[in-house]
DNA sequence: ATCAGGATTGGCT
DNA sequence: GCCAATCCTGATT
C-alpha cells in the first residue's frame, strides 16, 4: 500500500530506517519507473549539515511545510537530490533517498542514464533522480498521490526479500563537510546497490 | 583498486 | 564571489 503521510510524521531517524525496502515509483502516464529503497541518510534540525540549519529561506521552504512531501535540491551545477520531509517537529527535517534496487522500467532507466549496468542505474542520489525522471519541477509534492509515490514493500511484486529480516547497516553521512561524525547513514547490509560512498567509508574507517 | 580533476548552476555563512 | 547532501573519466599503482 501507499505508505500514508502518518508515516512520515515521526522520529526522522525512525523514519529513515523505516523506508529502507519501500518502494519508490514515479507513474508518468503508462510509463512506471520505480526501485526499492536501499540507502538513505537523515538531516536533523540543529543538524549544521542540513539544508535547514541557517533557517528558512526560498529554496528550502518546503523543509518545513508538513511531512511526507518531497523536497529537491540541486547540487554541484548538474545532479538533483530527493528528500522527503519528515519529523514531528516544527519540521526542518528531511530524509535523503540515496540509492534504489531498479525494479521497473529498466530499459527506460538504462536509456535515460546511458548505461545498462544495473549496479551503476540508481546507486547514488543523482543517479535515482536521473534514472527516474525527477527534477526540480517534482519539489514539494505529496507522497502519498501524485505522479511520485512510496509504496510499502509488502504489497508489489519483486519484494521477494523481507525487508524485517535484513541487517540495516547504520554509519556516516557521504559528502558533507560539516557534521561529519553523525552516524545518520542508513543501508542494507550486503546489498549490491547502495552507493559507492561506502566502499569509500570502509576504507577510512 | 584508487585517485584527481572537471563539468556546471543556483542560492546565499 | 564562493560553495555545494555528485558523477564520470582517465591515469596511475
Amino acid at each position: 500500500m501507499i505508505l500514508p503521510r502518518s508515516f512520515y510524521g515521526e522520529d526522522t531517524v525512525m523514519v529513515a530506517k523505516n523506508l529502507l525496502g519501500c518502494y519508490l515509483v514515479h507513474l508518468q502516464g503508462d510509463m512506471t519507473t520505480s526501485g526499492r529503497i536501499v540507502e538513505t541518510e537523515a538531516y536533523l534540525r540543529q543538524d549544521p549539515a542540513a539544508h535547514s540549519f541557517h533557517g528558512r529561506t526560498t529554496g528550502n521552504s518546503v523543509l518545513f511545510g508538513p511531512a511526507g512531501h518531497t523536497c529537491l535540491f540541486f547540487v554541484y551545477g548538474m545532479h538533483w537530490c530527493m528528500n522527503v520531509v519528515t519529523g514531528r517537529g516544527d519540521g526542518g527535517e528531511a530524509v535523503l533517498i540515496r540509492a534504489l534496487e531498479p525494479i521497473e522500467g529498466i530499459t527506460v532507466m538504462q536509456k535515460r542514464r546511458g548505461i545498462n549496468d544495473l549496479r551503476l542505474l540508481c546507486s547514488g542520489p543523482g543517479r535515482l533522480t536521473q534514472a527516474l525522471a525527477i527534477t526540480g519541477e517534482y519539489n514539494g509534492l505529496p507522497l502519498d498521490s501524485g505522479p511520485l509515490q512510496i509504496w510499502s514493500p509488502d504489497s508489489l511484486p519483486g519484494s521477494s526479500d523481507p525487508p524485517g529480516l535484513q541487517e540495516i547497516v547504520q554509519t556516516i553521512r557521504v559528502g558533507i563537510s560539516r557534521a561529519k561524525e553523525l552516524p545518520y547513514r542508513f543501508y542494507l547490509k550486503g546489498n549490491p546497490y547502495v552507493s559507492r560512498g561506502i566502499k569509500r567509508m570502509r576504507r577510512l574507517s
